[in-house]
DNA sequence: CCGTAATGGAACACCGCTGTTCCAAATTGG
DNA sequence: CCAATTTGGAACAGCGGTGTTCCATTACGG
């Protein structure tokens, strides 16, 4: 049976893993030598925790989906008017930062993200549509790509330019409720 | 002296670039086989016409660069209200296709784009803030990247979903007249 | 129709990344 | 303080992409 983590081992795994999502968000191909020194850890010790490169994809993943889930959770989609709701998820996924341009990068119509969504969401836009204040000619579908587009763009907004992350999460917010008004 | 281009070599020429446009836009990191193949051409042949990838690269970032010029040109951004100029740009961005996906995701920041625009798109939000039609909370600079961040999700929602180009042109061009509305 | 230009295939050396093994050093916990 | 765990460095083979050379074949223009 593998050993409990001894809190040692736990640590330096989340460290790489946390390496990893820095420098792969970057650069989708950069080498694992490239995110064992971002994690100040050993190749052969990055090896060890994650044998193969698949592997440490899956686990990063995994962290993604996790976060995304818990992140969908704290935005309580199911409550209050359908646009502040829209931006409250839209702020929780702001603050997940490169580890959603990982998933968003490697593939936009990654399918763990659109289930992990869809129950919720797509209810959120129908209720939007039928109490008018969303516009009935955008389809959830869309809304969701233009979500995950503007918030990327946020990001490289935040990284290139020299605004402070709390305007930048304002221009998104204002710009993703007014892209869904009627 | 360089032979003048017989024809033929013009034409093989454009196939790789064309090939590679394809090619590079869904894979950043593909082989040059891969767009040799994709050219139908041997990567002897390739490799005749740009000796190294970064001369193919170049070439490639040559050819989005004066594209998108003629583009932006063909939009006629300084005539008629802001938004409608907006979409029109929009319009004719759309239509580059791949060629613009490449230069957005090698860097969004690519230093070419940004000057290529900021003359004329820079006094077009500028109009449209002053005569209302455009909110003044929004920087140019930030309706650019939402520009450019929209067009991939179109581009992306066309691929992925079953929607036809026109439909997605539609939802983008929505989509953007929103976003900026006061 | 002949010669030149253009092409593609094969083979080659080179390089960087990958995944593995082995061993010595450092850290940690009891 | 000792022993088990954890770590990192070095070295290695394998692999795929790169860039080059050489040669035979094909296409084209005068």
């Amino acid at each position: 049976m593998t050993t409990v983590p001894t809190g040692s081992r736990a640590r330096t795994r989340q460290a790489i893993l946390d390496a990893a999502v820095e420098v792969l968000a970057r650069n989708p191909s950069a080498s694992l030598g490239d995110v064992a020194v971002a994690a100040d850890v050993g190749r052969t010790t990055l090896h060890r925790y994650f044998a193969e490169r698949s592997d440490l994809i899956t686990a990063l993943h995994a962290l993604a989906d996790e976060r995304l889930e818990r992140a969908t959770a704290r935005a309580r989609i199911d409550e209050g008017p359908a646009v502040a709701a829209l931006q409250r998820l839209c702020r929780e996924y702001f603050d997940l930062g490169d580890v959603l341009s990982l998933l968003f990068r490697d593939q936009v119509n990654c399918d763990e993200e659109t289930t992990v969504c869809d129950e919720g969401f797509e209810e959120l836009v129908r209720r939007g549509h039928t109490d008018g204040s969303i516009d009935p000619e955008l389809p959830a579908l869309w809304i969701q790509s233009l979500l995950w587009s503007q918030l990327y763009a946020g990001w490289s907004y935040l990284a290139e330019h020299g605004v402070s992350r709390h305007e930048v999460l304002r221009l998104v917010t204002r710009s993703i409720g007014g892209a869904v008004r009627p």
